[in-house]
DNA sequence: ATTACTAAAAGACGAGTAA
DNA sequence: TTTACTCGTCTTTTAGTAA
């Protein structure tokens, strides 16, 4: 794995949130090296992934983050918190509502999904899920669900296609009860939550895109 | 300086929280090198007063992060918060009420810091400072007040001896008007908080020692 | 001024081994 | 089994240099 500290370096710079102008030589003092190994520093970061650069003509270069960047910052951020966080059995993620794929309407109204929930959650949910962009912080602690089991959903067939499995959390949603649901193979990237519950959340938060919300979610 | 990684490592272990027992070779484990890269690791750290350890005749040892290990991680720990925290001008703050070494009253009563508060506060504090300690949460957060400059408290001399200078933040002690003082040369650890509130805070809240309350500080 | 190569110095690594 | 030494090897660093 690359220097990681190098890429805090970079992000503490404001990498993270666009393009930074930034030379190797200036770059060295900040981890502390030569410039030859802040060069190759910055080199085995772009090779890696984590960075990408143009060198400009002028001299110096500019410098973003990637988002497979930002994953192995967030990873150790997380990391860090859980060595100071108290460990809680809930989250609280905060986040925008987008308009999803439209897909979430489809899958809830499969019979193969919805007995599930009405078996393990107590619910049947509203047909359509309510998807959230999560804020950065959000997103850091939005790993904790990854590394829970929570309450699995399993996969099934019809003679058409297959359905896959999953699992989901129990959750309010600005007190309302409902669940967040993590497909196993999601076609979200981590920064989205897609959460369910027995009502039409959109109308009885009378939400629109862009407003922002929170949801407690109970590992 | 040392290998944070195998600090942080050491900490997930739960060396943090109190000794665990731990063998060079399992440690090899969980840092992916071998058993001599681990118990030299080991060896370094302990040097560098990151950790300390005994080893067992049984074979294996005992580890617990020092203070100032505990430091560094808190150091890493806020710098990555810092990178996806959005940038707030207040740190909210928890923390169990203390008995402080009493000397609080004493400084608060000297006219030398009287009329500096009044001037730069618009209050002239109760004599007697309230002290929290706080948790790990808001220990690492407490950073924040180290790095900003923070309202300037001037240092001054009597004909027998010299009082030193720190700084002050304005603050609300559940949400009471207070400030958060700092002294250049504190007496207390990085994880105790000193505030202070034209009132007697112990008795306005009721406070009793143990007792946790909330201090909203504004940069 | 840059970036980034090559080559020599420094440092880290794991095998073997002692206690 | 342990910890931790030495030693040969491999990796990383910096100095010097080119473009």
């Amino acid at each position: 794995m690359a220097d990681i500290n190098a890429l805090k370096k970079l992000a503490l710079l404001g990498a993270i949130k666009g393009p930074i102008q930034l030379s190797s030589s200036s770059f060295a003092k900040h981890i502390s090296s030569s410039t030859q190994t802040a060069s190759r520093r910055l080199q085995a970061l772009e090779r890696e992934g984590l960075i990408s650069r143009s060198i400009l003509p002028a001299g110096g270069q500019h410098i973003t983050i990637t988002k497979s960047g930002k994953d192995a910052l967030r990873n150790e951020c997380y990391e860090y918190q859980k060595i100071f966080e108290p460990i809680k059995n809930e989250v609280m993620l905060r986040g925008e509502v987008i308009t999803g794929l439209g897909e979430g309407q489809y899958y809830m109204s499969l019979e193969g999904y919805r007995t599930q929930f009405k078996d393990k959650l107590g619910f049947i949910p509203y047909p359509g899920t309510l998807n959230l962009i999560l804020d950065d912080k959000s997103t850091v602690l939005r790993k904790k669900l990854d590394e829970d089991e929570g309450i699995p959903i399993h996969g099934f067939s019809s003679q058409q296609r297959t359905f896959g499995g999953g699992k989901c959390f129990r959750a309010a949603i600005e007190g309302i009860e409902g669940a967040a649901i993590l497909p196993d193979r999601s076609h979200y990237p981590n920064n989205v939550l897609e959460v369910i519950a027995p009502k039409n959340l959109r109308k009885m938060l009378r939400l629109k895109d862009g407003g922002e919300i929170s949801v407690r979610v109970v590992l």
